[in-house]
DNA sequence: GTCTATATTCCGATAGAC
DNA sequence: GTCTATCGGAATATAGAC
């Protein structure tokens, strides 16, 4: 195994993202790397450490993200940021936030924070793109940028779960209202 | 005990709206009943069965909605299903769909087929009110019909989950955005 | 309807050998 | 770094007494 460390975030995030961090167990990801339970446990001691880590590496992937796109126009950085809730809607996975949101009263402590901190970035982002649209007129929309910022992510992580429950149109759809709104 | 079927819906619906279907168990309820976990097991064998009584309430409960906003206009209805999710906020809680969709391939099937009709009446009911408030010259959106009713159901779901990780102001500010937008 | 008691399975975690 | 072995605990569920 080349990085075992690397393999075991992998599929950590896979099983979050689609069963949620209190429906799988070391047990699923240690089976798929074809090693014992207690191999993880040398790697993440615990599985608030697991948790911990595969936020921090999203958090890492969503700054790569950032840097990718400085060069692009607002608009296509909205686009760019929509196509990253496509690509999980093909792999019919939830993003972190609404996979680790909804039991986040049953979270570790140092999970909850960095959840925060997460939530945070990325609303910032979304403001600082639509305030620049704003400002070079090439976007119209009438909400404050807070709202529109909260508009955009919310209705973009939602449409990833309903899709789990209908497996239609929902984010095509959802995407369509948003660039039109902008 | 008046009726302990009653408490033990009312108690698994709490837990599974503010933990998640997999991060609670019959004990969790029995406790809070001062009773004993086979108790809950006489009124619901399995667990798959409390959660299709849960999903199965929460449509009465729909049902009862619908027919008590009949005499009301699209507007007050609108505002009328919003309150729902400001009383959810108010107790930390997310929606049922919240709680349930991103666990969804953990789920009983027969949870999971109740789920979507669930989600299915919800959305068409909405449909109607848009479709009507549009017909009578009092909403005015861009967007086609079912597109604004996604736009609408998406954020709000939402905005329960990130209030839980951020406790501000993101539902509000969702609420007064699809205000606007209509 | 609720109880005690128990069967079964699983999970997170640790100790110590290799 | 990974293994075997195991501990302690919790969860779903059932049998049978009351």
């Amino acid at each position: 195994m080349k990085d075992t460390r690397q393999e075991i975030l992998r599929l950590g995030e896979m099983f979050v993202r689609s069963k949620g961090f209190n429906s799988f167990s070391y047990k699923d990801i240690s089976e798929q790397l074809n090693i014992k339970n207690a191999a993880i446990h040398y790697h993440f001691p615990s599985k608030a450490d697991l948790g911990v880590a595969i936020i921090e590496n999203t958090v890492a992937e969503f700054d790569k993200f950032k840097k990718s796109c400085q060069v692009l126009s607002p608009k296509e950085r909205i686009e760019a940021f929509i196509n990253i809730y496509d690509a999980s809607k093909e792999k019919n996975w939830v993003c972190l936030m609404g996979a680790l949101s909804p039991a986040h009263d049953t979270l570790p402590v140092q999970m909850q924070v960095k959840l925060q901190l997460m939530a945070k970035q990325i609303i910032e982002w979304m403001c600082t793109v639509l305030e620049e649209g704003r400002n070079a007129k090439v976007f119209h929309f009438k909400e404050g940028i807070r709202t529109q910022a909260y508009l955009i992510v919310t209705s973009l992580l939602s449409s990833l779960l309903i899709y789990k429950v209908l497996s239609n149109d929902v984010f095509e759809s959802v995407k369509k209202g948003i660039l039109n709104s902008l």
